[in-house]
DNA sequence: ATTTGTTTTAATCATCTGATTAATTCAAAT
DNA sequence: ATTTGAATTAATCAGATGATTAAAACAAAT
């Protein structure tokens, strides 16, 4: 115990077994999804055995359980920062937003399926973990949306708007495998498709705020 | 057997075993996906024993294989017959897709997440059986769009229109539950939302058209 | 060296699940 | 009435799967 101190920084650095058991149960569970991920293709994907699985984690269920609030946690991650920044306009908010969510996707790409796919089927009572607090109602974003419809009413639900947002911007990622494999769509013209909606995307959402 | 005429027509109206089994697993196959369905899931909603699932329809992947091949030609019915009509115009055709896209998925609201499903994990080449043939070239839909866009070339690639069309389309119904749950949105304001945009859609398509 | 607590493993258990079998029912044909 | 073949069921099988157990390996402290 002399070198304790580095000793505890090799730990930090390299992965211990249970974060590479939760790691490799992250990429089976959001590549299968729960019912079809066995308990030892985690074990077999994190190199371990199986029994490592049940000892660090309790359950299958645990491990899906945190799995699933980490993954939704990425997912909303930064988002709040930017809208609820005071110093940009509604208008820059929209685009960081698309950009952040693209960029992000792009990166985890599996990701939307995964949540869908569980809030579909809903195992438990998962969409209760999600928290969108009505909180969102005191933003920068809902504050200055509220503005912006005082100058120039929507005779549109708001609603339209957000979901086509999310429409465009996620959708994309989990239609990939008809649109590479059926439009003949290469893994680079798709990403070079995404590259090009972080500003399209706005672009045509504005548009949808002036006309309707 | 005095009646037997009356008893065959009774037969034929009413479903036979072998359909009420299969429209059983098409309810629990298109709700819970392919994995976390167990054959006795099956059974039970049939209301028959589990062996005849597997003397009609040999086992569970043929059993399913059979569900996803109809439910991926109901997905596309109507639809080529939509595209390849000389009689509409562009914009109508856009009409015409949204509406009838709209009607089909409000009456089958889990279909979109259970091909998404299925085709994002793919327990076989699944992916292989859709058939979005490559005809698709040869469509009344295709020659019309080449002629605007000879007209009006689009500086964007029109992947970007079609993903959006799509988009908007399709994504609320996967997303409902999120939308439903989280946005207090009522299972009425929901329907009334996908209504409206039956109407919607084609416009702020249209205007993509128009600004990019 | 011994002890202590943690990490890791092999082996095993109990249950679930898809599939099969053998027997029964039933309608139609002979 | 008997036969035939299809429809249906209960019972059971074999393998998969999540979980548990008991023991070994290992590092750190005494």
């Amino acid at each position: 115990m002399e070198n304790r101190i580095e000793d505890k920084k090799m730990e930090q650095q390299l992965p211990s077994t249970e974060e590479k058991i939760k790691e490799a149960a992250r990429r089976v569970f959001t590549l299968k999804g729960y019912a079809a991920t066995r308990t030892r293709d985690i074990a077999e994907e994190s190199g371990h055995n199986l029994a490592l699985l049940n000892y660090y984690f309790r359950s299958k269920e645990k491990l899906f359980d945190i799995i699933m609030m980490e993954n939704l946690e990425f997912f909303i991650r930064d988002v709040l920062g930017i809208i609820n920044d005071a110093g940009t306009t509604l208008e820059q908010k929209l685009e960081l937003l698309v950009e952040h969510y693209i960029d992000m996707l792009v990166q985890n790409p599996t990701l939307p399926i995964f949540i869908l796919n569980a809030v579909n089927t809903d195992p438990k009572g998962l969409i209760d973990k999600i928290t969108i607090d009505s909180l969102l109602d005191q933003t920068q974003l809902a504050k200055q949306w509220k503005e912006m419809a005082a100058k120039h009413p929507l005779p549109i639900n708001p609603l339209h708007i957000f979901l086509n947002v999310l429409s465009m911007t996620v959708f994309p990622f989990v239609a990939s495998p008809i649109i590479k494999m059926k439009l003949g769509v290469t893994d680079d013209a798709f990403q070079q498709l995404m590259q090009e909606r972080k500003k399209l995307i706005p672009i045509w959402v504005k548009s949808m705020l002036q006309i309707s």
